[in-house]
DNA sequence: AGGGATCCATGATTGGATCCCA
DNA sequence: TGGGATCCAATCATGGATCCCT
């Protein structure tokens, strides 16, 4: 288990993401010196974990980036054998009981201003030691994007706003969804009913729809001519 | 069974579909005098022979528009719940064998320049008889959807003039697709091979995806600001 | 509980197969 | 056989549920 310092600058991470770019996932284990489970079944965040390590994130704290001392947050992305997003991208909690602030403020946007998306094979035909990791990229937000993620950001903030919680499910949100993120449906947490008044849910949290890391993923590598 | 006369325009046209929307199919079949199916299974066709019959097409003849007079074809659309495309649309059957010649002369580019085309319900948890005809419209392709088509045909055509006719699967073309069409997977045709040598092969049909469909109808019906 | 995510049952899609009629 | 299409098994998409670690 070797110990990799923080990166000093977006350039040397980068350059460290670039270094790993088609090596497998047990090659990475190997090095970080951790054990490659037989599946993911069990091991949800095992992938991303690992990637942390191999970087050198340094977050431990809440609500800071993974990489601190530059500002940018990790997110692995899984890609399906076509080289598409095969799942959502979750971002962060949903914070229940308490007036959400203002989207300048918010935690969505801070975690998304700059992000290394770090692709990751995911075709479920490859065993997870086999796996290679794909190209990185930094990523921020651009007018377009920002927008899109503000307006669901408000949309979604404002029902919880006004007590409407239950009426949130997945579909709602361009490209942001709320869903369930819990050990299991019976967990609560505290919220804050219609008229305020305090109440039970299910814990939620805010992901990137895989269209829509799809699109970032196009404008990151635009295809071919053709 | 009234005989309905072709008609002798458009506008005539036109306002016959306007005035069978909203009616059922057991009401045109009644008026056609015809009786209605229990199910489509084994009359996959009869929705369209119907719509046909009540609104006048005279062509009985190969290769010629429905209507032949006003040189219109008639595709009835079935839409899901949803109000999109259910299905397919057939357009004419390949001609194997022979050349296929230039787009401007191709069949499938006479048969849709232009078409009414009448929307007809067809959730499955309708009972056919109950199912009602829709909004009737004409279209004819816009610039860039015949770019589209043209690009599509010459590729499939193409592909068939070099004998590739085994490489073609439904996955090819943006808005066309090649498909089997046929009594059933035993069913051969005359065909060229690679060599232009005489060969047997499964016939196939030429048809409009349902998302070309479904753009169709949007820019006939754009979706209202919201 | 928050951070890292994937799992998987169910619904939506669709491509190859099939059906009737003239 | 060509014209009118729909059927349906298998694949794809996804939203709610769940899992581990610290």
């Amino acid at each position: 288990m070797r110990p990799v310092p923080p990166p000093g600058s977006e350039a040397e991470l980068l350059s460290r993401a670039a270094s790993l770019a088609g090596r497998t996932l047990a090659q990475l284990a190997f090095d970080a010196g951790v054990p490659v489970p037989d599946s993911q079944r069990r091991r949800k965040g095992w992938v991303g974990a690992l990637v942390e390590r191999c970087l050198g994130a340094d977050a431990s704290s809440l609500s800071e980036p993974d990489f601190t001392r530059i500002g940018v947050e990790l997110k692995t992305l899984p890609l399906n054998r076509r080289g598409a997003p095969a799942e959502s991208t979750y971002v962060c909690t949903v914070p229940l009981g308490r007036s959400p602030g203002r989207w300048e403020d918010s935690a969505v946007r801070r975690k998304l201003s700059r992000v290394l998306w770090v692709t990751v094979e995911a075709d479920p035909v490859i065993p997870l030691a086999a796996r290679r990791l794909g190209t990185a990229f930094l990523w921020s937000p651009n007018a377009e994007e920002e927008r899109l993620l503000r307006a669901d950001w408000e949309e979604l903030t404002g029902l919880i706003a006004l007590g409407r919680l239950e009426e949130i499910n997945a579909h709602l949100g361009a490209c942001l969804q709320i869903r369930p993120k819990a050990a299991n449906a019976r967990a609560l947490t505290r919220a804050a009913d219609a008229r305020g008044a305090p109440a039970e849910t299910l814990p939620r949290a805010v992901s990137l729809r895989a269209s829509f890391t799809a699109a970032i993923l196009r404008s990151a590598f635009p295809p071919p001519p053709g």
